[in-house]
DNA sequence: ATGGTCGTGTGACGA
């Protein structure tokens, strides 16, 4: 089965995009990530062949599951924190399997709350993938990160370094997620530098190629065992009013 | 060093 996932910087304008990437990849399920508005156009992908779970909030944030196949809903908040209101997290379940979709606080500037936000967020996370994994449930969790997790990881590790995407309050806490066990899907197939799921719209960076890889799929071990391939698909960036990031596509073993 | 770009919703803020 193909799993992709998608930060599309507004569901209302990429409504297209998103349509002909399904077409073109086939995914059985799409993660995708800031869909910026209340107003999810559910019926727009049911006449496609995908049924969908949203979590939406006004303006910012908002996260939703696109499958071919029907899919329970487990949570549509990061547990931990009830009066934590923002659109950032969705668990669901098929065939046994959970599949979460993530838009990680971003957490700039660094010296303000919304920092402090982050890392919070990051350790309700960490306690979350911590009780599946102690449940033996298989999972696959995707989504923007907002976290670049070496120095490969971007084109100018200078221009990041005290970025909240770069900060080691971040990238520790990234570690501590591999480190209970999970795989992070493109690095087994592709250690290289430069390669990049999300580039500015400002100063030529796509062109230059001046990007971060900040869009991540971490597997569990049984999902790891059946890991056949990890690809960024760079196409959508080159598209017409492309989102700023590209999808991460994910095959797994029937 | 500065300004450079998008999106929401029509301001200023977020990324």
């Amino acid at each position: 089965m193909k799993i992709a996932i998608w930060n599309v910087n507004s569901i209302k304008t990429r409504l297209e995009h998103v349509k002909r990437f399904l077409g073109d990849s086939g995914a059985d399920i799409l993660m995708i990530q800031e869909l910026k508005g209340l107003e999810f156009p559910e019926d727009a992908f049911k006449e496609v062949g995908y049924q969908s779970q949203a979590v939406t909030q006004k303006a910012y944030n908002g996260v939703a599951i696109l499958s071919k196949k029907p899919v329970k809903v487990i949570h549509d908040k990061l547990p931990g924190d009830k009066k934590d209101e923002q659109a950032r997290y969705l668990e669901v379940e098929q065939d046994g399997m959970r599949f979460i979709n993530i838009y990680l606080p971003n957490g700039n500037p660094v010296d303000t709350e919304k920092f402090d936000y982050k890392l919070a967020w990051m350790d309700r996370l960490i306690v979350r993938l911590t009780d599946l994994t102690k449940d033996n449930i298989p999972f696959a969790i995707g989504g923007d990160f907002n976290v670049i997790p070496e120095n490969k990881d971007c084109h100018d590790p200078k221009r990041w370094k005290d970025d909240a995407l770069f900060r080691i309050e971040s990238r520790k806490r990234f570690r501590a997620m591999l480190n209970l066990g999970l795989t992070d899907a493109f690095r087994v197939f592709d250690t290289r530098a430069e390669n990049y799921t999300f580039w500015d719209y400002q100063a030529g960076a796509w062109q230059k190629n001046h990007g971060i890889r900040i869009d991540h799929f971490l597997l569990s071990p049984t999902i790891a065992d059946r890991l056949q391939s990890c690809t960024i698909d760079a196409k959508p960036r080159d598209w017409d009013k492309p989102s700023d990031h590209t999808p991460v596509i994910l095959e797994l073993a029937a």
